[in-house]
DNA sequence: GTATTTTTGCAACAATGATGCAATTATTTA
DNA sequence: TAAATAATTGCATCATTGTTGCAAAAATAC
């Protein structure tokens, strides 16, 4: 387990520092998506506020876990599959929001549909979000 | 125009004021979709910051305009079509961000696709949005 | 036109996120 | 392995964003 954390973190030319593998570790453990204070909380008070904001932007760069749009304005990360290369993502799969237990996951199996868009109008990038009820909660 | 603004909030049982009546007026006004800062330098100083949150917070609740999810944790608003219902939106069209000029543009006539969840997932509501260059930009 | 209800503005507060810089920790290389 | 270099952390500080309570003002109801 420490192993694969400290070869992700090298993989990804990061050095090596007890923040990252803090949190990569908690990343790795919880299969949903982490905001913050998510992370805040659970790190307790290892780690300093801003530590933490550098880490996940630090991750997102490398692309090692990625952003998940919501409408509530709070930040989701959601780690990647390890095929996202540094700044370039690919992980097209839908993200599932409970209205339940709140939990954001990745249906990593689930992939985003291509829609056909007016004219004049070229896509780049997809994103897509269900809410409901997970198969936990139902 | 007035007219219109007017009898929308009359048709959403909501008092007709001067900061409902000018926000409402961006919104008809623009066809993209706005944030609350943007709403604020529109309206310059004629409204107290709190005002404009609580109008927004209103006019979502009223179904008279609705959330766009993104992954920067900046909140978006835009006009739902007039077939929404207080609380019940059923706006399930597509957006689009240009990466040129940065708006966010309702697709209404793009549908979200339905797809097909793992056993045990209830979906209730999606969400798509599309990032890339928009018509007036390419 | 007055009474009642709703909305607004202000003040204060909480949460979230960013930046500069010195101190600390990790990596390099000799 | 130890010193030199490079990167990261923590702290202090600040900016932005959003919320709440309450009195004053405005809108609706009577």
């Amino acid at each position: 387990m420490t192993g694969k954390i400290k070869e992700t973190l090298k993989q990804n030319r990061l050095s090596i520092t007890g923040s990252r593998q803090k949190i990569l570790e908690l990343f790795l453990s919880k299969n949903g998506a982490l905001s913050h204070a998510d992370i805040e909380n659970k790190t307790g008070e290892s780690f300093d506020r801003v530590t933490v904001y550098r880490t996940l932007q630090t991750f997102v760069e490398s692309g090692i876990i990625h952003l998940i749009p919501t409408t509530d304005n709070s930040i989701k990360y959601a780690l990647c599959k390890n095929d996202c290369a540094a700044g370039h993502h690919h992980d097209n799969h839908v993200h599932f929001i409970c209205g339940e237990c709140n939990k954001t996951i990745c249906l990593d199996d689930v992939n985003i549909p291509i829609v056909k868009l007016p004219k004049g109008f070229t896509p780049q990038h997809s994103e897509m979000v269900v809410t409901g009820v997970c198969k936990e909660c139902k």
